[in-house]
DNA sequence: CGCAGCGCCTGAAGGC
DNA sequence: TGCCTTCAGGCGCTGC
């Protein structure tokens, strides 16, 4: 449904090849602060596009990064300069290039924002400064999700979402990710066994995820249409039908805010 | 510093 | 059919 670490990796794939080389004609950015600094990367060309967790980073040849995250409605697109951009109520910056091909970004619900920055300097980005180890890089494994827990007095899901044990876990694959595992995503704390459990977890179904383009249920799209991950979904949006395991009835509530899908008894 | 609570947005879906 | 309410939810900000 919304961007998450699968999602925005398949984006940065297949963005980072029409961009690369490019430099930024014009530019501009919708009013809002979380839009308008759009237009000053005029004039700075692409160098590569690299993504951590659910942030795409637009690299400059001027030492500086584009920054975009797509909250829950946003989209990117490249588009020829003659498309009627401007029919598009939702179009929230737009970056057009010397060859005259246009990036634009569409965010319906302006959940989504964009920053220029000097590369690596996020300190006006606190989720992207403090966020966790890549789950599909070497950093990323049990002990950091025990040691985590053990600091915090968070439930185990929202230590999830909050970026900083792991990056790129949203709503989506948090519920997948602890249903695989067997942990109740209301616990606290993890045993050392049960946080290796829910590491291999995130990694499968992040991985799993990435392979087939990403999981398209409302609003997510990728570049080259949709993703297939959305037919492999063993928890998420199945409260009230059956455990795939064991049968039982799955549960849903909301944990913090967020809907929260599980298992009364594979996840006890 | 950690964290709870709140607000941001608007289309879709559900209730009557 | 149409109006109203509720829901979806990632993240930044504020204040304890």
């Amino acid at each position: 449904m919304v961007p998450e670490l699968p999602e925005v990796e398949t984006i940065r794939r297949q963005l980072a090849p029409l961009l690369v080389g490019r430099s930024v004609r014009e530019a501009w950015g919708h009013p809002s602060p979380k839009f308008a600094a759009a237009s000053e990367i005029v004039g700075s060309s692409v160098t590569g596009v690299d993504r951590r967790g659910k942030y795409l980073l637009v690299n400059l040849e001027d030492g500086r990064q584009l920054v975009l995250h797509l909250g829950m409605t946003g989209r990117v697109a490249i588009v020829p300069l003659s498309s009627p951009i401007d029919e598009d109520p939702y179009v929230r910056a737009w970056w057009a290039f010397e060859d005259g091909e246009v990036l634009v970004f569409n965010d319906v619900r302006r959940f989504g924002r964009l920053a220029v920055v000097r590369s690596g300097e996020y300190q006006g980005i606190p989720t992207l400064a403090a966020m966790g180890p890549e789950p599909l890089s070497p950093g990323f494994d049990g002990r950091i999700l025990w040691e985590f827990s053990r600091r915090s007095s968070q439930r185990i899901k929202t230590q999830l979402l909050s970026q900083r044990p792991v990056a790129g876990v949203g709503n989506i694959y948090a519920d997948e990710a602890l249903f695989r595992a067997g942990v109740n995503p209301a616990v606290r704390r993890l045993s050392r066994a049960r946080a290796e459990l829910l590491a291999d977890a995130i990694k499968d179904v992040l991985a799993a995820a990435v392979e087939r383009g990403g999981t398209t249920l409302r609003d997510y799209r990728s570049l080259e249409g949709i993703g297939g991950n959305q037919f492999h979904l063993q928890c998420y949006g199945r409260g009230g039908l059956p455990c795939l395991r064991c049968g039982v009835i799955l549960r849903s509530r909301v944990i913090d805010g967020r809907t929260t899908t599980s298992c009364p008894s594979c996840q006890s």
